[in-house]
This record gives structure tokens, sequence and C-alpha cells, in this order.
RNA sequence: GCCGUUGUAGCUCAGAGGUAGAGCACUUCCUUGGUAAGGAAGAGGUCGUGAGUUCAAUUCUCAUCAACGGCUCCA
């Protein structure tokens, strides 16, 4: 007998060679039909396979999400059937779950897979799963799976068992079809009820462009009809509140072929955000100690081979002009010119921190299938600044930069973010990093500390550091799930050198300075982008494009609404006036659509009373009020960039 | 840049080898209406661009540009 401990601390005693199944079995059989995977001493395994000592146990249910991968998994091994089925001869490469359903990768050879084919596929998974084909889970010594594969002519699955250990391959088949798999697996087929594949794509072969490329097909599968139905409801109304979608509609921001891809044309609502932003990023490193510089969108040559940026970065640079036998590039980043900027005149520690901030324009050449909205774009306004400091100063100066940012999340109410701590990879050394490996520790220890300091969550990752330094990545998630990288705080410990910056110190010597990069707000593209998707266009009253809409019941009322709009304008207010002769249902309903914050209805009554009525988009009506308390609670609202 | 899909009026979309349609928006007229669409008339498109096949192409073929779904990339 052996001891198998549950969750709750609970243990009991099961015969050795006892499944996950059978145990279930013994608690209930409601909680047998429900789970899809096991978790064995905090490993994953088939619910059939057998327990031969002391264990603790969990059951995952769709609920968990061990149960939900494995599901998808095995969703994906089910596809894959259904493709060896219909297209036979082609070979596999990996077929992994995701966060929502899973995707397999694979070689067809010379044959094409067209949507249609998608549709016939589905038809056979569905086929397939009413089979309730049983995973069953083969181990194979190493010699054997190669003389499978090899026999096959797959050099995919050979690839993978080169990095397998000989006594740790296992093979899973259902149906009649067999793939080298870790595992593990639902018990069978017919938990898949329903079954969407979602679209086609070209995938690297393991993500290197240099590789051949193979087909992906990605989709997802759900234990009921009704969980797909909900899922594809759920994608429609993430649709909606796409940035694209919104920047259109609201008037924010157009494109045109003319001018180029991924050059954004700012329409005046968009402007106006746009003015609202800067005017808090200055407000807001004006009180930090900033000073503001402006510089020009180009720079000769030499400035980017000084900064060591062209060696890195030519290809994302758009090609250099030649003029008066000089190169010329559009800036792809500010730092340079900042640096000039700091170097103009000699520095002493009394002038440090030394703070340069600039709404930076700068120019990217980013490969055209990256584009993006406004996401990714070729042409950006980058709210930056470079902090110049002694090694004394910099934990101060990074965690300060740290709260602003902190600052401004509180203003968006952005509360799902991570802050990546992007570090150097040891071995990319002198090609993606500089390569000074000592700097690169301390400076990342310095960085690690403010953060442990600071009581900040974080994560590391290796490899992500900018090519002069560490820096902290602020991830945050869209309204719809989309993952992107909003803001930078950048250590930067190469291009002083670079530059030959110095200030004398207080033992009148020169001293190399530590350089903060950073950039709280991002871009305006991607900020104003992801502000479409969090607010779903329903942007707080201080940022709206339009914050006031008055709608006269008819035109006889027209001159009094007009001199509420004098008054309200006189009081700072972005406000308009609904001259149409509609009525007052249209007028409310265009209003509402157009996402204005605050529509004011006068008429008879409120004009006789010199009053308004109130109208609070996606609220409705909620009251009178006269116009000095309603100019007086709007202009509070705007001052203190109240969340709506 | 690579794989796949798409490109018709300002917007959302129908459509066919014989040189185009709807709804909304727009213009004009009627209506002066109290919290999400009042009525009528009108104007608006080299059917993304270039070439080829054809008596004829916006429709078929090829190329190209752009957007979209992915991959790669993201200072």
């Amino acid at each position: 007998m052996i001891n198998i401990r549950f969750p709750d601390g609970a243990v009991r005693q099961y015969e050795a060679g006892v499944s996950a199944m059978d145990i279930a079995k013994s608690i209930s059989e409601g909680l047998a039909k429900k789970i899809l995977v096991a978790g064995v001493n905090d490993q994953v395994w088939d619910l059939s396979r057998p327990i031969t000592s002391d264990s603790s146990i969990k059951l995952f249910t769709w609920n968990d999400a061990e149960g939900k991968n494995t599901f998808w998994h095995s969703s994906a091994h089910l596809m894959a059937e259904a493709i060896e089925a219909k297209f036979p001869g082609v070979k596999f490469w990996v077929g992994p779950p995701l966060d929502n359903g899973f995707y397999y990768d694979i070689d067809l050879g010379d044959r094409k897979i067209t949507e249609e084919d998608l549709v016939e596929i589905e038809k056979k998974m569905n086929e397939l799963a009413k089979q309730n084909n049983v995973y069953i889970r083969t181990e194979k010594a190493k010699a054997d799976a190669i003389a499978y594969f090899t026999e096959k002519g797959d050099e995919y699955k050979l690839d993978l068992l080169q990095n397998l250990e000989d006594g740790n391959i296992t093979f899973y088949t259902q149906g009649n079809f067999t793939d080298l798999c870790r595992g593990p697996h639902i018990p069978h087929t017919g938990f898949i009820k329903a079954i969407k594949l979602l679209n086609i794509a070209g995938a690297y072969w393991k993500g290197d462009e240099k590789n051949k490329q193979l087909t992906r097909i990605y989709g997802i599968t759900f234990p009921t009809q009704k969980e797909l139905d909900d899922y594809l409801i759920m994608l429609e109304e993430a649709k909606k509140r796409d940035h694209r979608k919104l920047g259109k509609e609201l008037g924010i921001y157009t494109m045109n072929d003319d001018v180029g891809p991924g050059l954004i044309l700012w329409l005046p609502n968009g402007a106006v955000i746009i003015e609202e932003l800067e005017k808090l990023a200055k407000e807001t490193e004006e009180a930090a100690g900033y000073k503001r510089v402006v510089t020009p969108h180009l720079a000769k040559e030499n400035l980017y081979l000084t900064s060591g940026h062209l060696p890195y970065y030519a290809d994302s640079m758009f090609a250099p002009m030649e003029m008066d036998g000089e190169k010329y590039y559009l800036k792809a980043m500010n730092c340079p010119h900042h640096h000039k900027i700091f170097d103009a005149e000699p520095k002493s520690y009394r002038d440090m921190p030394y703070r340069l901030a600039e709404y930076g324009t700068c120019y990217r050449y980013e490969q055209s299938g990256e584009l993006f909205g406004l996401m990714r774009v070729r042409c950006l306004h980058m709210n930056d600044a470079h902090i110049y400091c002694t090694k004394e100063q910099f934990a101060q100066e990074f965690k300060a930069v740290n709260d602003m940012y902190l600052k401004y999340f509180e203003i968006f109410g952005i509360d799902k973010y991570v802050m990546r701590l992007s570090l150097h990879d040891p071995e990319k050394l002198g090609q993606k990093y500089i390569n000074e490996p000592e700097l690169w520790l301390e400076t990342e220890e310095l960085v690690r500390n403010v953060l442990k300091e600071s009581n900040i969550p974080f994560v590391e990752v290796k490899g992500e550091g900018a090519f002069y330094g560490p820096k902290i990545d602020v991830q945050i998630w869209s309204a719809i799930g989309r993952e992107f990288t909003l803001a930078t705080n950048q250590v930067d410990f190469a291009q002083p050198r670079r530059f030959k910056l110095s200030f004398t110190n207080q033992n009148n010597e020169p001293e190399i300075p530590l350089i903060i990069h950073r950039a709280p707000l991002g871009t305006h593209e991607r900020f104003i982008g992801f502000l479409l998707e969090h607010y779903a266009g329903k942007f707080p009253v201080w940022l709206a494009p339009l914050q006031v809409k008055i709608l006269p019941i008819s035109d006889k009322f027209l001159d009094y609404a007009i001199a509420v709009k004098t008054t309200l304008q006189k009081a700072g207010v972005r406000v308009e006036v609904d001259e149409r002769q509609e009525k007052i249902g249209k007028k409310i309903r265009e209003a509402e659509i157009s996402k204005v914050p605050y529509m004011l209805i006068v008429g008879e009554k409120e004009a006789s009373e010199n009053k308004i009525s109130v109208r609070r988009h996606g609220k409705g009506d909620i009251g009178q009020l006269s116009v000095d308390e309603f100019v007086h609670n709007i202009a509070e609202e705007i001052k203190y960039r109240k969340a709506d």
C-alpha cells in the first residue's frame, strides 16, 4: 500500500500502481467525470498512469490552468490526426497549448492549406473526437524512437530526439496518430466537444527567420459548444475595442498611402489628446526638476557612429540622405542629441543630476509586416528624457523615475502591469550587447536594488536589455488582452564613455556620469493606442477631445445655447453646440455614439432659469444644474484630471 | 522581410465578363420636436495601382502597393 496525500492535507492509502483516475473514482463518480489530468508530486500526469510510491496528488479539471493546457495540447494532437488523415505524409514539428487554444507547426511539403481546408479539418476532428479515442502513453528506448522516425523520414522529430535523454522518451497514440510527446494528455478525445480552427500562418522553424517556414494552424476547443460560442462572441466584442476601429470612429488618426506606411496623421481629436498628454508630462517633469530642450530630426552619420547605434540598428533606421558629401540620418532615438547638449558646456558636480526632457520625434524603419495601427509605427513621438547623474545619485534618481511611472499609472487607472527587469545575455556580449561584462553586472545589481528597496514587484528576463545597459520595461495589457511594452526606464553606462561625457567632481577631477533613459508615457502613438483600448474610447473628461456638447431642443434656444457655450469656453472647456434642425432624440443618440462625456440639453425650462439639463455619457440624464455650478464642477474635474 | 487573407461611395458592406448597388454620413426642402434614429428629394465611385488575355474587364491572369491574421523583429 502507498500513501496518497491530498491538497487539504488528508492522507489515504491505496494499492501501489493505482491511477489518479482510480483515486478520483474512489472519491466520487462525478469528480471522475470532470477531471482531465492529475498533479502528482507537482508534476502533471496522465490520469491512467500508475502511481507506485507515496505521493501527493491534485486533480485538475477544465477550471484549472493545468486542465486547460492539457485539454488544448490533446486538441493539437487531435488536429494533427485529422490533418494527417487529410494530407498523408505531412511532417509535424511541435503543437503546444497557448493561453487561448493551441497550434501545430506542420511541414506540408509542396502542398498548401487554404481556409476551406480548415473547415474540412474541423469536420474530421469532430468525427475523430466522437470516437472517444484513448490517448495511450508508451515509453520508448531512444534507439527505437530514432528507428521509428528514421523509417518515417521525419527529420523534425529526429531533431527533437537529439536533445532527449534515453529513458525519458514517450510516445502518445490516439486513434491512428502517434507522436513523440512528453504528455500528459486527457483520457480520451470525447472530452473535446467544440472545435474552431482560427487561422493559418507561416512560422519559422525554431523561430529563426533563416530557417524554413512551416505552416502553423491555430485553433481552440472547448468541452461544450456554449463555451466556444461565448469565446467567439468575446472575440467580436474585443474587435469593437480595437484602437484602430475606435481611432477611425472617433476621428483620432488616419493614414494615407501617399504619405506612407506607419506614418500617422493625427486628426484634430487626436491632436487634442496629444496636447493634453504633453501638458501633463511638462507639468510633471518641471516639478521633478527637468529642463526642456528641442533637437532636430536628423543628424550626421558620425553622431551615430559615436553613440554606437549604427552598427546595431542601421537596419532599423531610414537610409541616409547624402548632402554636401555628408550622410545624414533621420534620428531613431534622441539620446545622442541630448548627450551633445549635456556636453555643450562644462559640467560640475553642482550641476548634477542634469535632467533633459523632450517630446522627441523619432523615425524607425520597422519592417513592413511589423507595422500595427498606432502600436508599431515609423514616426513616433517619445516622452523622452535623459538624466545625467553620479553613481551616488543613481539610486535616488532611478527611484524617482519609477515613482513618476506609478503616479502616471494612477492617473490613467492602469493597474495591470509588470515591471520587467531586462538584463543582458552573457552569450551575446559584443554582438547584441556592449562587451563590458563587469559593468553589466554592476548596473544590473544597482537597478535590482532600487526595485527591491521600493517594493515594486518585478520579473527578471535575460536577453531583453538595451545594447548599452539594463532596463526596466513596463509591460501592460490593454483591455482586450494585448500585451506590449508601454514605457521604458534604462541605465546607460556605455554612451557616457563613447561621448566622453564628464563632470568635475568635488576633488576637481573629471568623472564619468551615469545616464538614465526614461519614457514613462512611451510614445504618443503607442500610449494613445493603449488609452483608446483601455478606455474603450470613453476618455475621462480632461482627455476627451470634445468635453461638452450642447443640444438645443429647437433653434428657438440656439441663442441661449451659444451663450452657455461662450461661458464654458471662457472656463477653458472644449465645447460645441449641435445647431442642426434635428430632434433631440437624434442629437442625443449621435452625441452618445461620439462618446462626448457631457451633453447639455437646453430648452424652454433651462433658458428661463439660466440652467442646463446634464446628461452624462453612458449614464443618462443626471438632472438640472445652474450654468455656474456646472462650469465649476467640470473645471475641477478637468483641473484634477479626475478618472470618470 | 516571410506565410496566408483582403482591397467596390466618407463609413459598413452587397454584386456580376457587357463600363455599378444598399444602409448610414453628406446637400437641399418640409418638420421646431424634451433624453439613443421625423419625412422627402439630391449629390457622390477611372470598383487600390500597372500590365496581360478578350470584340469587351472593375469581374479572369500576372505584377505591384497597402491593410489585416500570424512568424521574425521592436533602441
